[in-house]
DNA sequence: TGGTCGAATGAGAATCATTCTAATCACAGG
DNA sequence: CCTGTGATTAGAATGATTCTCATTCGACCA
């Protein structure tokens, strides 16, 4: 259990696979299943963010801020920002309402190329 | 290839899967490759939206809208609407490049149960 | 100290969406 | 007809995630 807190201490999205594999070569003896099982009780907790990559794999993230926000998250070495907006929580609310659903969630995620990034090439 | 076409004149966002068994069982004789195929070739042209779902799994959608815009979808009858946000444009557009990001994309969809589902329970 | 019970774990099998592969098929040109 | 090109197919391969189940680890108690 503390061995997939302790890799949650990671500055940005990992994935499942990603996390087992770094446990192993630590040498810590969990299995894949249990990563998957820790990882899925802390996301219902909110203790960590998820998201869903646009190639299917799921990826988690221990983030600073405790409060409702979304990500800047570099499309090429995965450096990821944490920001907000309120005037974006506004606006899904107010669409939701005005077609007149409940129970409103939303899921939003910024993409890009950092500076860092950028001066490579 | 008009096949999956056709069966984009369906109303809300359907699976790769789906729309595979949903061609099959009306006969037509064609493979889950040639779905995917064209699906993806579809997307790319911006033909269709695509969008992947918490699970995973990736549905497709032909729109009505050709421009870029973003959807409200009923998270039990899977119900889905077009929906608009310049503010939000904006705000992604800001929000990276006060960050020094480039290249900038984002996702965005709404969640939620709609009115009819609302009165059923 | 030993024994018992239940929750947590890990190895590996099972599942499921997606992609790859090799064999066919359709068909235009010669 | 015969052949080459490109699309299509069934089925195998891949990869992430979930399931199964025997085992381990403690907590608790006699
Ligand atoms: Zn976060
Ligand atoms: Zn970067
Ligand atoms: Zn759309
Ligand atoms: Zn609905």
């Amino acid at each position: 259990m503390a061995v997939a807190e302790l890799l949650a201490e990671q500055a940005d999205f990992r994935s499942a696979q990603q996390i087992h594999a770094e446990l192993r070569s630590r040498g810590e003896a969990v299995g894949l299943a249990t990563v998957y099982r820790n990882l899925a009780l802390m996301a219902e907790t909110g203790e960590i963010d998820t998201l869903v990559r646009a190639d299917g794999e799921t990826v988690y993230r221990r983030c600073g801020a405790t409060s409702h926000h979304h990500h800047l998250v570099c499309r090429r070495c995965g450096r990821t920002l944490e920001v907000s907006g309120p005037g974006v929580e506004r606006w899904a609310q107010a669409v939701a309402k005005e077609h007149g659903f409940t129970d409103v969630s939303h899921q939003l995620e910024l993409f890009g190329v950092c500076p860092e990034c950028r001066a490579e090439g």
